[in-house]
DNA sequence: AAGTAACTACGAAGATTTTCGTTGACAATA
DNA sequence: TATTGTCAACGAAAATCTTCGTAGTTACTT
C-alpha cells in the first residue's frame, strides 16, 4: 500500500471531504448522517468511499476506537487550489482573467463581494513582490 | 432522440469541444488531427466520442457532405460559465472571492494581468447598475 | 471494373466511479 | 447468556466514461 502524491478527488470524494473540512475529524456515522441532510446515501456506500479514500492517501484513520475516526491528509486549501488550478488549465488556458469573466458573468454579485476581490488583488499584489 | 438541456461535458467531451471552439465547424478528421498534436487517441475514438456528444446535444452536426461537419450547440462562453459554476458551487460554495484566492495562489500572475483583473472588476460593477 | 482510401455505424472491452447487500466481529443490554 | 444494535470488510452490481476493432458504405484511382 503505497501513499502516492494526492489524486484529484471525483464528485463523490469532493462532497465526503467537504464534510470532514468543515466537521474536522469524523466517523463514518457523522460523515454519513451530515451527507444525509444534503442527499440519500446509504451507511455502507461512505464506509466504501472512506475506505477507497484511504487505499488511495486521501484520508487518513485512526482505529483507536471501534468506530475509526477519518481526516484529510491534504489542508482544505491546498485541494481547493488543486481542482481550480485544474479548470484553469483545462478550460481556460491557464488564464485568470479568463477565469474570472465566466465566473461573474450571469450572476449578481453583491458589492462586498466585489470589494473583496479588488481587496484580494491588492494583497496578492503587495505579496508578489 | 430527445434533446435535452445542455449537460456537463466529460473531460474527453471537454478537449473535443475546445477544439472545435478554436476551429469552428470541424470534420472528424480535423478534430482527430487537432488532438492528435496533443496526445495519441484513435480516430474512431474521436468519431464515437463526437456521436456520442450528438446523442447527447452537445454538438449537432451537418451530413450534407460526407464527411460530416460537427460544431458545438452552446458557445463557448456559455459552456464555460457552467463549467466554472460548477466547482464554484461543489468547492467553493458559491463564493467568488474563495475562488479566486485559491486561482492566484501558488502562481505568478503578471502585473498584466492583475491590471486585467481589475479592469474586469470595473466593467462588472459597471454593468451591474 | 477492380482495388484502394476515407468515412460512418456499431458493438464491446476496459477503466473508473458510485452504490449497496451480506457477512462476521464486537459491544451493549435485557 | 441470548438478543439486539453498531461497526468494518468485502464483493459485486450498476452506471458512466474511454478506447478501439470490425464491418459495411461510398468515393476515388488506375
Amino acid at each position: 500500500m503505497s501513499h502516492e502524491p494526492p489524486q484529484k478527488p471525483t464528485a463523490c470524494e469532493l462532497e465526503i471531504l467537504r464534510v470532514l473540512w468543515a466537521r474536522g475529524p469524523s466517523t463514518v456515522r457523522e460523515v454519513h448522517e451530515s451527507l444525509s441532510e444534503q442527499r440519500s446515501l446509504g451507511y455502507t456506500t461512505v464506509l466504501k468511499l472512506l475506505q477507497i479514500m484511504t487505499a488511495k492517501g486521501t484520508v487518513r484513520r485512526n482505529k483507536d476506537q471501534r468506530a475509526h475516526v477519518y481526516e484529510a491528509c491534504q489542508p482544505a486549501m491546498e485541494t481547493k487550489r488543486q481542482l481550480v488550478g485544474d479548470v484553469l488549465q483545462r478550460v481556460f488556458e491557464g488564464s485568470a482573467s479568463e477565469l474570472m469573466i465566466h465566473a461573474l458573468e450571469g450572476r449578481r454579485t453583491s458589492k462586498k463581494e466585489l470589494e473583496e476581490l479588488r481587496r484580494l488583488l491588492d494583497e496578492h499584489e503587495r505579496r508578489a513582490r
